[in-house]
DNA sequence: GAGGTAATTATTCAAGTGTACAATAAGCAA
DNA sequence: TTGCTTATTGTACACTTGAATAATTACCTC
């Protein structure tokens, strides 16, 4: 006999078949994330797969789409002043769910293929600039209300800097958190990002 | 007829093997390094791996504990006053061959690993403490050198900032060196490592 | 040179891989 | 209810995987 099964709408399975392949990745490794494991986790078989995704290739692919996303969203999608802005920039990129170890393996899985994979490396690519850019452009913002100039070899220079600083402490955080107290983490962010653009932040720490 | 072979000494061939394991992981990922491909490189059958390594797993960890060496061993040999040995320090981790592509997907590979798999976690917790700790008492060296006292909790502090800092900025350059101009890191890095420090670096660019 | 040791090859095996495809049943429309 | 569409299952296939093992040959010692 034939097991039972539900009919999901198409955009739900897709879903839930990338976050399964996520779970695999992030505990697994990408060389555990096949596609029995995938639709095992998924609740469905694995002929499923071929249904909504032409080549398990293109299956992975989307769930790196996903995770960018996830990583991403939250810190582009910032309102209010500049300083509240890059205040809470800092303070989402180094507390949960931004910075655990799960987003970390993920992120490294796909990393690592970034260099042979041209598919994964122009959804890298993509993601990576939008979210300098947009670092850029709210330090930019921040200099002008504290009435500097915001001259774009300037702004360029403390993008890259702070983005650097911000991504290698993500790391820190995501590999070792029990190695930093509570709050650590964001203070020495907050007194680094001071340090480099050479402004405080006021109601900060 | 039987193919002609070359009988290797033990430490010679087993750096082969290892050596044409990063190549695999590197080119392919963690996945496309298979005993086959491996030892294909290498220019060896299959079956020698097991002759030299209980397990592939095992291979695979002495690969990745020969990646962290290459990584930081030129780091951590540094001689001459606190001062140069800070410079060199920024330098050497901005530049070939710590900083290319090739270093940046074997080290997220084993990343990716790392949370899942307890043999890696205890090879990279080792590597990432040791760095960290020469990176902070090169602090110290250096702040002494200038009249600053030494503090513990101000040492901890900046060498987890300047550790963050350098480990962006290395991924940022291994991940997209075309987008920075030469020695434009390098620049960034001395100035950024001077606005952390409160200090500046006589001698840097 | 001759003989012995063990490094290396070649072959085999069971388990796991992505994918193809026919069979089936869930859910919708009438 | 009846019939239709298609999401989903189950099975099969060709291939790859890590590992085990027997057969061979390179090299060292004498």
């Amino acid at each position: 006999m034939r097991r039972t099964f539900h009919r999901a709408p198409e955009a739900e399975r897709r879903q839930e078949l990338i976050a399964a392949t996520l779970d695999c990745i992030s505990e697994l490794g990408l060389k555990g994330a096949t596609v029995r494991e995938i639709t095992a986790r998924a609740g469905v078989t694995a002929g499923l797969v071929r249904h909504y995704f032409e080549t398990k290739d293109q299956l992975i692919a989307a769930a790196y789409r996903s995770l960018i996303a996830s990583l991403t969203e939250k810190a582009e999608n910032l309102t209010g002043d500049p300083e509240s802005r890059l205040r809470d920039f800092i303070v989402i990129n180094l507390t949960e769910p931004v910075a655990n170890s799960r987003s970390l393996s993920l992120w490294a899985a796909f990393i690592s293929q970034v260099g042979s994979d041209p598919v994964l490396a122009a959804v890298h690519r993509e993601g990576y600039l939008a979210f300098r850019d947009s670092l850029e452009g709210l330090i930019a913002d921040f200099r002008v209300l504290r009435g500097l100039t915001a001259d774009p070899g300037i702004c360029r220079a403390q993008a890259i800097a702070i983005n650097g600083l911000m991504d290698g402490l993500w790391l820190e955080g995501c590999l070792a958190g029990d190695l930093f107290a509570d709050g650590e983490l964001i203070r020495i962010a907050t007194g680094s990002v001071e340090a480099l653009l050479g402004l405080s932040l006021q109601g900060a720490g």
